[in-house]
DNA sequence: TGTACATCAGTGAACGCGCGTTCACTGATGTAC
DNA sequence: TGTACATCAGTGAACGCGCGTTCACTGATGTAC
């Protein structure tokens, strides 16, 4: 860490990602100066412009590194709505500030291809983790039934992150989702 | 509009929130400039100051705003959990900008007691609302349905203002909301 | 193995800008008598 | 109805600050021969 760097850094990408990611958690908001990213990674206030150009460039990175993320989480909940949902929640959880950027695309550059690609992803391996959920069978049905799986784990996550809930809900956001989530699975 | 005005403005104040609401609107954050404001309502830089002290006072005032709008429109929507979810979700469609600085407690004085009674009474309006939902009995079953019901309408709107639901989910929220929501009220 | 050169990553000074805050002020309103 | 005075709302100049962006630069790395 506090190691001597030549002129070149190594991975100042990876690192300005990561100054971002602190950033954002300390102040819960997705406005960050690329400045204090130059500060937080130790190096001259120009250098972030190399690696991203301007902060829409450093968002979408972390918007297209999050949905992968998540499309990573849900597939390795398997085809469960149970198992699927906590993901979701714990995903949201753990990667706070990924979750927190992903879902304001005025903020990044929402037409990028690679993003675009990535959130593909992230919403194919959220429509395996519904596909198990009892319905009633037609197409529409289908939709509809997905769109209130992702309603719920999402709204939860929201609310949790938010600081929303009252006092009762507890301090186990896996456990809260879970019962939560038994209402709509079952 | 155009009307000259003395000195006094009259009802800064009011106009001060209605520009607020008017420039979240516009960028779908809730971070904002006071200088900015003032410009929109016509009047000195330095006038904000005076009725609200800083940004976080202002937003504290939207935010008790937003809460006792909520709370009129659930109470509206009675005892009914199909109508209060959306109720709910009309809300934060129609009222966005409340919505979105209500939900961010970081940005306003979240112990403000003006604030904590008009979330109070929103929160009651909620219950009210999700009272009527079949539920299996227990006192704690019921908190959990009732956090199943929130989620999802809250989860719903959100992911709706955020623009993140598939273009195939149409354009009206009021109808697509009910049908989610009636997979959780049967 | 050595040298020359192109490419690339990061530097640091400079710029103009919008911001929040302070402060002495001015003009309007309301109240006491 | 009239006058004096206190209170309050809004002004405008000034300040220092952090920001994004530009630009000529420097130092390191990689490649051709």
């Amino acid at each position: 860490m506090t190691e001597t760097r030549g002129y070149h850094h190594g991975d100042l990408r990876r690192t300005l990602l990561a100054a971002a990611l602190d950033a954002i958690e300390e102040d819960g908001s997705a406005v960050l100066s690329l400045r204090d990213l130059a500060r937080r990674a130790g190096v001259s206030h120009a250098a972030p412009a190399h690696h991203f150009g301007d902060k829409a460039g450093l968002r979408t990175a972390l918007a297209i590194e999050g949905f992968d993320l998540l499309a990573q989480a849900l597939a390795a909940a398997g085809a469960d709505l149970l198992a699927a949902g906590i993901a979701y929640v714990d995903f949201a959880v753990a990667h706070r500030a990924h979750f927190e950027v992903m879902f304001r695309p005025e903020l990044y550059r929402a037409d990028d291809p690679e993003l675009i690609a990535a959130r593909g992803r992230a919403r194919a391996a959220l429509r395996a983790g519904v596909a198990t959920l009892p319905t009633s069978g037609t197409p529409t049905d289908t939709d509809r039934d997905a769109l209130a799986a992702w309603s719920i784990a999402h709204g939860f996550a929201t609310l949790w992150l938010a600081n929303a809930l009252p006092d009762r809900v507890g301090d186990n956001p896996r456990e809260a989702a879970r019962a939560v989530l038994r209402r709509l699975a079952t």
